[in-house]
DNA sequence: GCCGGGCATGAAACCGGTTACACGAATGTT
DNA sequence: AACATTCGTGTAACCGGTTTCATGCCCGGC
């Protein structure tokens, strides 16, 4: 039966009001008519400008937070060119960034320093997903995104022209085949490395290898280099076969660390430049019968928290992330305020933390470590 | 020495040009002049309307490629008040969803799905950053959000209540505290606690505990439930003191550990409620010289990557990340595109995974599931 | 008492898409 | 042949802030 009253009404505020969210939220232009001034003093407000009586002011922010007014940003974005957007670019989803542990530090300290500076961190993954509108670059044009944030760039990566050609400020994390108009974040990877080769020769380790992240990338050449040139140093040989390449992920560190095993003269020391493959060493190690640190000693880099909780303990690298994000956000942050800033090259230094899978800390001092986990 | 011609052109462009990146960018007008058509026409073009003569729809297509056309999104934000922007909001910084292994899965299909509909993730926190314009509704309401995904909802969000009110279609995984109104996604907890008291009696366990996490949230209570079901099903006892509560983070397996071992009678099996402190349970076990699985069995929930790498890998629940986040991607679209809808609570069934904590697999089985890595 | 200047505020154009409505041409109906 | 309908397209208003320029006021200086 059809109801009897014959005319409807608006169909979707009806539907807003059986929900209950009919609240309606004021526009710039009904603010200031409520409080007797033009829009534009309401905006003067918003921004903070000087130019306006105090009293004006008060009474307009009163009448903003008892109407629980805000801005709508997109006409604002719509004016300035502004988007208060800064994209993240995540790389493909054979690499996947948000799933390596090192990343996370990273991401949720730039988070944090460039929402305090009134932007939010938006998701985009270089990866093409079929449509040319999911593009990276296309995405972040369309949002008028403020800012770019790279995570490890790879030099394959046929849109960073396109994405220089916007002009958009860029910060670039372990960047490789990215062009000076970016700046760019790294650790001090060659002295982390050249600190790796040192530890290792101090205990007395005659037979150093090392598994690399993926060769192509700034952070695997830059430790190789620290790492053989301080071998060097100490007079030791870095024969080819001692080094394997990886990818940064475990899968690589086993794959690695067998082929080291299936060598005439097995190293008895690994240096994996990820603690990711860190302790896939340290697996396929005891799984083949051996001790770590006794018959293998082995160091990781990045100092994730699962470092510390496998057996052994990881003596690795520990990366700065903190400072890292911080930097990139500040630098960030900086080159959108100032266009003509010179794009900095910002270099953190690191760490060694010596734990037991070279033989280094006793477990009273592990112990106490582990609680620092939060 | 001054330049000679005293007309400076436009600072901005000038700048602009000296880095090279004066391209013009069209807008729809423009592109509707060049074409001969008007901005209506463009705009129905750009729109997948039918209403479009095909030779027009291609000239008009051609010319977009041609001049690299991207649209502005917030000019179509303001007119239609869809920002195409999906908000994913993390809980305080005490817990940092985004560094638990379980979520970075989930968030990354999520991230897939909803790109591919045309949304794009950005990242807010739950946690009060100071000033009040840095809570996240208002952030939320300021970009014109679609959407949003909440990461595990913890009851005493007092702000849930200002969001319901925006009337934005919400899903949230896990969910604590929240009404009706939201969408709710979740792994079958009271199942899968109740596999695993049933994996531990049969493999003979006799004095069955669990370190559960955040006892006031979902995950922890439902499992509970299952769990401590399932024992008294198989005439066994949970004693109180068998049941410690954590936090899912690493430390407070440990020190749910030491408390367990203190115990008159300490266990011979630990149902840890997130691999996180399994492993960290395994460690401990570890250090005071106990045997897993011969002296403890260990079981976790999650199955991370890294649950299959530590020593002894580890028997877990595991949650399908893929189809929790496609679900999540897939529910909240359709409410936003359907604002009628019920939002459903979905369940999705888990795994036990039995691997060598429990002594449940060989070598040869987990040295193969190892190889399935990515 | 008149004038210049600083200051608080207002009017109106503008940013770049969207869309309701109008309109002419082509097609179909009787 | 007259008329209704559908189709393709254009016109213009609109979304909600921002910003330039104008204006009116009050003040101090002469």
């Amino acid at each position: 039966m059809p109801p009897l009253d014959v005319v409807a009404p608006d169909p979707p505020a009806r539907r807003a009001k059986a929900r209950g969210y009919n609240r309606h939220v004021p526009t710039l232009r009904e603010l200031a008519a409520v409080c007797n001034v033009s829009p534009a003093t309401v905006s003067r407000v918003l921004n903070g400008s000087e130019r306006v009586r105090p009293e004006t002011r008060e009474r307009i922010l009163a009448m903003m937070r008892e109407l629980d007014y805000v801005p709508t940003r997109a006409a604002r974005t719509l004016s300035t060119k502004e988007s208060g957007l800064i994209a993240v670019i995540l790389a493909t989803a054979a690499h996947p960034e948000l799933e390596h542990p090192f990343f996370q530090g990273l991401l949720e300290q730039f988070r944090h320093r460039i929402c305090e500076a009134g932007y939010d961190p938006i998701l985009l993954t270089g990866e093409a997903l079929g449509a040319g509108d999911q593009y990276y670059v296309r995405r972040l044009r369309m949002h008028n995104v403020d800012g770019v944030l790279f995570l490890s760039v790879r030099g394959e990566d046929v849109e960073i022209d396109e994405l220089r050609k916007t002009g958009i400020p860029i910060v670039a994390f372990d960047p490789e085949g990215i062009g000076p108009f970016a700046a760019r974040i790294q650790s001090d990877n060659v002295a982390a490395g050249a600190s790796v080769a040192e530890h290792l020769v101090a205990i007395g380790r005659q037979r150093i290898a090392t598994i690399t992240g993926l060769p192509e990338t700034a952070p695997s050449r830059l430790r190789l280099e620290g790492f053989a040139r301080a071998l060097a140093a100490a007079g030791r040989e870095l024969p080819p076969e001692y080094v394997v390449p990886g990818d940064f992920y475990a899968t690589s560190g086993m794959a690695g660390t067998e082929q080291l095993l299936t060598l005439p003269e097995p190293p008895d020391a690994i240096f994996a430049m990820s603690d990711l493959m860190a302790i896939a060493t340290i697996q396929t190690l005891q799984r083949r019968g051996l001790r770590v640190p006794e018959d293998v000693a082995v160091v990781g880099f990045d100092d994730i928290r699962f470092a510390r909780l496998v057996t052994p303990p990881l003596t690795t690298v520990r990366q700065d992330v903190d400072t890292l994000g911080r930097l990139a956000a500040e630098t960030l942050v900086a080159m959108i305020r100032d266009r003509d800033l010179e794009p900095p090259t910002l270099t953190v230094p690191t760490t060694l933390v010596v734990r037991e899978s070279t033989g280094g800390s006793t477990l009273e001092e592990d112990a106490r470590s582990v609680l620092d986990l939060l």
